[in-house]
DNA sequence: ACCTGAACACCGTTCAAGT
DNA sequence: ACCTGAACACCGTTCAAGT
């Protein structure tokens, strides 16, 4: 039984009436993005949030359906609170706001990111983001390419988030590898890998330097994608042949 | 009980001498492996692995570990299977090669890429590329930037490749969205969304354009960041000023 | 229509006991 | 040291029965 408030029960009505609020799809969702909001996308079981809603896990089942559902529905609120740029700001600025909020809002309901990077958003929630984001590209000039060029922009993105959401959750589980990295920082026969070891050693001795080193790599990654992108863009214009066919 | 082969029973010696092999660590990765190559990394459960090596659940744990152990194990082999290109190729050129093999060995073993983009290897599988990648690219003139570089680089890669495994699972699961998303094609409302749906439609009529598509996407997706690099490179060598602090 | 309460078929993991 | 066999504490999901 889900814990009652233990309520005198005068009520002769339905249970749920019993000073209970009534159970609705749109109340389940909204435990569940708290939930992931506190936790992570993968760190609550269905009948925890059962239990938050003060409900039986099959009553979950008959409002919203089963886990996958409740978590696409969390996932769409979450893509739901992403605010877009002035479609005014040149192409680069668009997309370099985007992602910036994107990263904000995706790391405040971790594990978000990753599903989104393997199997995006629901057609629904991602209109509003793809038609602004592939206008600015069409725009552009980007032309038939402009679909790819959004793709890869925001995969990049998510996938960046991603492996920062993980990264905590490995960090909480002490398994954590920056350590044994940094062991190989004065490796001369391993000259890359003593390279990645002090960038590490840096990493640890510098606490700072550590807690904005996730946003200074994501930061890095875009930039990349954009300037790359810049740099296509020119062939395109080149070339005047706009589409796939050319690559 | 693991199906016995039902020998004649004559051994009088330990039980797993009754015509049985050896159960050893190796073995066991082994039909992970080979478990993970068949239905992909998440796709097998300890129990069924314990049934592929005729052996008790506990067994797994007496040789190698729990569960996270012989996936580690799994993914530091197929990291092993990689083939390193010719260190005195340009830079280009080793990674696009690099990231090629990396994309055929990563397909044949569906999960694992996932698991690279969110975690990396371990340090001991990951030295060997880490070590020649990073090499390149200190030779190419990325100073402290190698190390982001090569990340950006090998996760990206691993991203896409994430990205086709869990299409393939969608797509064994019927979730496409595909066809919803070509209905889009013709809205003049959102052209952003139209381009997309086109872009889609064009994908669902041709067969041969939807094989080779995700190819597509990969190699698209690692050009851009080479671009992304190479425009990167030359602000570096401009400024004559390598190192992290200079974004 | 909505909720209850129990059950089902799993899962990873642990452990005393055997040899 | 290695294996057995059973148990534990979960999980998502289903379903007949109640109101």
């Amino acid at each position: 039984m889900p814990t009652s408030s233990s309520g005198t029960g005068q009520r002769p009505r339905s249970r749920a009436a019993a000073g209970l609020p009534a159970i609705t799809a749109d109340r389940i969702i909204d435990a569940a993005t708290t939930l992931t909001g506190e936790r992570g996308l993968d760190n609550w079981t269905l009948r925890e949030l059962a239990r938050a809603v003060e409900a039986y896990p099959a009553v979950i089942y008959h409002h919203v359906g089963d886990r996958d559902a409740v978590v696409n529905a969390v996932v769409d609120r979450v893509v739901g609170l992403l605010e877009l740029p002035d479609p005014d700001l040149p192409w680069q600025q668009w997309f370099t706001e985007l992602l910036a909020g994107l990263r904000a809002v995706l790391r405040a309901y971790p594990g978000c990111a990753r599903r989104l990077a393997l199997f995006g958003p629901s057609v629904e929630a991602a209109t509003r983001s793809i038609d602004a984001g592939v206008r600015v590209l069409l725009r552009t000039g980007f032309g038939r390419e402009s679909v790819l060029a959004y793709n890869l922009l925001l995969m990049t993105a998510c996938q960046f988030v991603a492996m920062e959401d993980d990264r905590d959750g490995a960090l909480a589980l002490r398994i954590d590898n920056t350590e044994e990295y940094a062991t190989y920082r004065e490796r001369a026969d391993l000259p890359g890998m003593a390279e990645l070891g002090s960038a590490m050693h840096d990493l640890m001795g510098d606490p700072d330097l550590a807690a904005g080193y996730y946003a200074q790599v994501y930061d890095y990654a875009v930039q990349r994608c954009l300037d790359g992108l810049t740099h296509r863009l020119a062939e395109l214009r080149e070339s005047d042949d706009p589409g796939l066919t050319a690559t």
